[in-house]
DNA sequence: TGCATATTCAACCATTTGGTTGACGATCCT
DNA sequence: AGGATCGTCAACCAAATGGTTGAATATGCA
C-alpha cells in the first residue's frame, strides 16, 4: 500500500473521513459501529473506509463476520514532513487539538481563522 | 479568510498546487512566472492560485499589472495541529523534506511507502 | 437447514473538479 | 492614442466524488 501525498491529503479533505479517524483514535471499531453516528448509508461509510485504507491511514482486518478498522497513524508522517517544511509549527498543543476535534465532530466549519 | 481543514487539505491534495507552494517557498512570484514551468494554461494556474488563496495558504497582492503571490505558511498550522494529534512525528527532517520536494517537482508519485 | 447480521458490489445520480478556449479589463510603454 | 502584456471571466467539457438503492456474499446462531 503506497501512501502518497495525493491520496493522503485528499483522504483527509473530507470531514466524514476525519471524524472516522478521530473515532478510531479512541479504539478499533467494526464497520457497522463506525457508521452508527453518521446519517449516511453503510455503503457510503464503507466507501470512505476504502479511501482511508487506500491512503494507508487505516487498516482493515476481517475476524468472522466483522471487519475491524484500525488507525495507522504512520501514514500521516509523509504529509506531516511535507507540511513542516513550510514552517516550524509549535510543539503539539493538545488543548488546541481537543478544540479541533470538537469542532470536527460538531460538524460545522468554525475551526480556525486566518488572514488573507 | 477562514482556513478550515476541508479547504486546506483539499487544496493540498493536488500535486500542481503543492508544487506551486514549494516554488513560493523560494520567493514571491507573479502569476505568469508561477505558470511558467507547467504545461497547463494560465487560466488553470489562476484557478489553482484562487483555491490556494481561498484556503489561506497564499495571499495575492496586485502591484501595477502584476499580481504577486506570497506563501502564507501559518494557514497550515490548523492542519498540522490536527495531524499531530494522531501521533508524535519526529522533529523536522530536512533531508526527508528535500526528497519529498524533489519527488513532487519531478511529478511522479513515488514519495513514500507505507504498509497495509 | 434456515434466518439474521455484517459488509461489499453494481448501477445509478447530482455535484464538484481540473482542464480548455475565446473574450475582456487593466496596466505599462512608446 | 495604440499596441503589448498580465490576469481573470464565462462558457463549456470529461472525469472524479460522494451519495443513493437493491442485490449479493459471507459468517454466526438456533
Amino acid at each position: 500500500m503506497v501512501a502518497n501525498l495525493d491520496t493522503v491529503f485528499s483522504a483527509l479533505a473530507d470531514p466524514t473521513r476525519r471524524a472516522i479517524l478521530a473515532m478510531l483514535l479512541e479504539d478499533d471499531m467494526a464497520v457497522t459501529d463506525v457508521a452508527e453516528p453518521f446519517q449516511i448509508s453503510l455503503t457510503a461509510i464503507s466507501k470512505h473506509l476504502g479511501i482511508l485504507a487506500e491512503a494507508g491511514l487505516i487498516s482493515r482486518e476481517k475476524r468472522g463476520r466483522v471487519i475491524w478498522c484500525k488507525l495507522e497513524p504512520d501514514a500521516m508522517r509523509s504529509a506531516s514532513v511535507w507540511m513542516q517544511g513550510f514552517g516550524q509549527f509549535e510543539p503539539v498543543d493538545l488543548d488546541a487539538f481537543e478544540r479541533f476535534l470538537e469542532g470536527e465532530l460538531a460538524g460545522d466549519g468554525t475551526e480556525a481563522e486566518n488572514q488573507d
